[in-house]
RNA sequence: UGGGGUAUAGCCAAGCGGUAAGGCAACGGACUUUGACUCCGUCACUCGCUGGUUCGAAUCCAGCUACUCCAA
């Protein structure tokens, strides 16, 4: 009987996968990873994320509910060091990161699934709405899952041909989240109307820039707000508090709307303009993942992703080096953002993706 | 201390005797397993101050104050 691991967030998903793996015969051993600590954690505030004390608690019932034995692993070391520490350089190099991507990446398919393998399991399993199936010629591949609005292949991209073949995401086939909530019904789980999670795990309040100045320690300088002929137009709060595309928060009256352009670390400088200003059809990605094949022979017309949500835009991809993707898009996109992914896919297979420069 | 102009919310700004448009910013919410974008909602019992005319004034008159322009 093959065994698996499960990642129990605490969330409705996670326990329906638990469930899921159980009704198709594996022998199944949740986990839930403790990331980091929160002040809350000490009250009894239930909050919108994963992995608070509350959530512990709620994968530790669910788990129990169906006769599986359930862990949890302190991997808040590796979490600060994986993801915040990334989140804070990308922020402090005045790019913009994807921390659950890095998530995803280095903690849960690759630091739980060092753990899984030496606890002898051969299956991680999540929560995660995607698909893997396996191509003709033996590759695993990433699909997108039957539900369009749920699906969750963007942040899943860099997964390697070991890591596909050594996981599964038994949600991924369902075409609604109400099925998905009624299995948690039937299974009496604690958490089957719990919210989704949103905003960035570690920074509930959704305040980012106070969240690094505490984590940091460190005062960002203020500097000037410039147009795109350089005339300064005001005082910005500090260049990691800002990203491209952004118009909120500014606190600059105009006239008009104005929007990060771009953003100059080394003269601590922001750029305004308008709308119009944040388009463009062409981005270079290095750090790249590819999945149906190992390289890119010659360009190739896909669709693509520079954020989590947005629709796919047609565009040619072309692979320049070992590690670096050129995609030149049909209609400019706006406001691609360095650090963010880019992820590629042919109908509903993901081809690969890489970060943004 | 001669003459002119302007004073409306945080910023810009309509209004021209009948009971305060709009934009920007801000705040709140929706959307969302990243940052953003977007959408919805809120935002001057009051118009530099003091008097006066009028049934009624931000709108007319007078004085004061501030800023500003042109002359010296």
């Amino acid at each position: 009987m093959s065994k698996a691991m499960i990642a129990m967030s605490g969330g409705v998903d996670s326990s329906v996968s638990a469930a899921l793996m159980l009704e198709q015969g594996y022998d199944c051993m949740g986990v839930t990873m403790k990331l980091y600590a929160r002040p809350e954690d000490l009250e009894s505030e239930s909050g919108k994320t994963c992995c608070s004390l509350d959530d512990v608690e709620d994968a530790r019932a669910v788990a129990h509910r169906l006769g599986m034995p359930h862990y949890v692993f302190n991997f808040q070391n590796d979490f600060s060091e994986q993801v915040i520490d990334r989140f804070v350089e990308v922020y402090e190099k005045g790019a913009t990161p994807n921390p659950c991507i890095d998530c995803n990446r280095y903690l849960k398919f690759d630091r739980l699934y060092q753990r899984a393998i030496t606890l002898g399991c051969d299956t991680i399993v999540t929560g995660h709405y995607a698909r893997i199936e396996q191509a003709e010629n033996g590759r695993y591949l990433l699909k997108k899952a039957r539900n369009p609005a749920k699906d969750q292949s963007y942040v899943l991209y860099f997964l390697t041909q070991e890591q596909l073949a050594h996981t599964c995401f038994p949600l991924g086939v369902y075409e609604s989240k109400d099925e998905i909530r009624r299995i948690a019904e039937k299974y009496g789980f604690v958490n089957a109307h719990k919210g989704d999670s949103q905003d960035i795990c570690f920074v509930p309040d959704g305040d980012y820039v106070r969240f690094i100045e505490q984590y940091t320690g460190k005062q960002y300088p203020c500097g000037n707000y410039c147009d795109l002929q350089g005339n300064v137009l005001g005082q910005h709060k500090g260049v990691i508090g800002y990203t491209i595309g952004q118009r909120k928060g500014l606190g600059i009256a105009l006239g008009k709307p104005m929007y990060v352009c771009g953003k100059c670390v080394d003269t601590n400088t922001v750029y305004l303009g308008e709308n119009e200003d944040l388009f463009s059809d062409t981005l270079t990605a290095h750090h790249i993942n590819l999945i149906p094949f190992d390289r890119l022979e010659q360009p190739m017309r896909l669709a693509a992703k520079i954020r989590y949500n947005q629709k796919e835009q047609p565009a040619t991809v072309e692979q320049i080096d070992a590690d670096t993707l050129k995609i030149t898009f049909d209609m400019p996109q706006r406001a691609i953002a360095k650090g963010q992914a880019v992820v590629l896919y042919d109908g509903d297979t993901v081809v690969g993706g890489g970060t943004i420069a």
